[in-house]
DNA sequence: CCTTTTGTTGCGAGCTGTTCTCATTACGCT
DNA sequence: AGCGTAATGAGAACAGCTCGCAACAAAAGG
């Protein structure tokens, strides 16, 4: 029998925003939340696709609680929400040295590259303070043919 | 009983960009793009929100049909899709003096204000061309809180 | 420990926006 | 007017996502 450690473990940032907040941390939200880490930041995931990754990786997690699981990240900003038009909404980790990038995207096959640029950032500020509208989140997609899928 | 004019009249571009590929002139193709044409550019309407308006004032057109024609207009220029994050998608007639502009948008009330700024133009062009692909649209959607939503 | 409380899960039903199928209609051409 | 074929209308189907609720499990209290 294995006794727990008898000093008490630095919760990770994700635990303590959950308790912070009367939330728990579950099996179900490290699995997903771990997925997004192992894989690295510049990837663009769907539910769909966290769900059968997590599930082929014999973890099994219901595609609801994915969903619920995915929005309580994109508020706690460890994940972003895309919107890049075609099917349906995309996640991936929120790196914070690259928190504003935008996306540059081939309609084709799908082949998604990051950028960023000052320029842009600039451009959502403006827009918000002329209007006294106030900002949020600006995001620039580029809808785009890339190499392969532009010559034929 | 009234005979047609004697003279043939000029197609409308709509109509002879139809001809030109197959394809016929129809009321209900007429109905939806003169709707937009009257209520003017600067205007996003959903489909759903096109197809009421357009039963309010008698004329009936199945929403089946909307989305197609809605499809068709954008396929030829005549309407720009946007893709403003919540809810469905939305049309606009395409002013060919403002192109290019982009969407302020209130999360909350769904106000929506459009601009124009020619950095986030070239930072598109700049992006598709570092990495190769062949531009065709972007937009930068500025999500944020109008005044009135914004203090309480 | 055992009990209570309360947040969380899984499942299926439900919802929303959009596309599809197919029988019927009607545009455009002669 | 008649023909070939594109387009429409109506509803079924679909995709992506959310909800309701019973079962479950983590904290909290005794
Ligand atoms: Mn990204
Ligand atoms: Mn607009
Ligand atoms: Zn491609
Ligand atoms: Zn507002």
């Amino acid at each position: 029998m294995i006794s727990p450690p008898s000093y008490r473990s630095h919760p990770s940032p994700f635990e303590s925003g959950l308790r912070s907040d009367g939330k728990r941390m579950t099996p179900q939200r490290k699995k997903v939340l771990s997925l997004f880490e192992e894989i690295g930041s510049g990837i663009h995931l769907s539910a769909e696709e966290v769900h059968s990754k997590l599930t082929i990786s014999g973890e099994k997690v219901s595609l609801a609680t994915i969903y619920r699981t995915l929005r309580l990240l994109v508020k706690m900003t460890f994940l972003n929400e895309l919107d890049l038009s075609e099917g349906g909404n995309r996640f991936e980790l929120l790196s914070h040295d690259h928190p504003d990038h935008h996306h540059l995207i081939c309609i084709r096959c799908g082949r998604t590259e990051e950028f960023e640029n000052n320029n842009v950032i600039n451009a959502g500020k403006e827009a918000a303070t002329n209007f006294g509208f106030k900002l949020l989140e600006s995001s620039l997609n580029v809808r785009a043919l890339c190499p392969k899928c532009s010559n034929k």
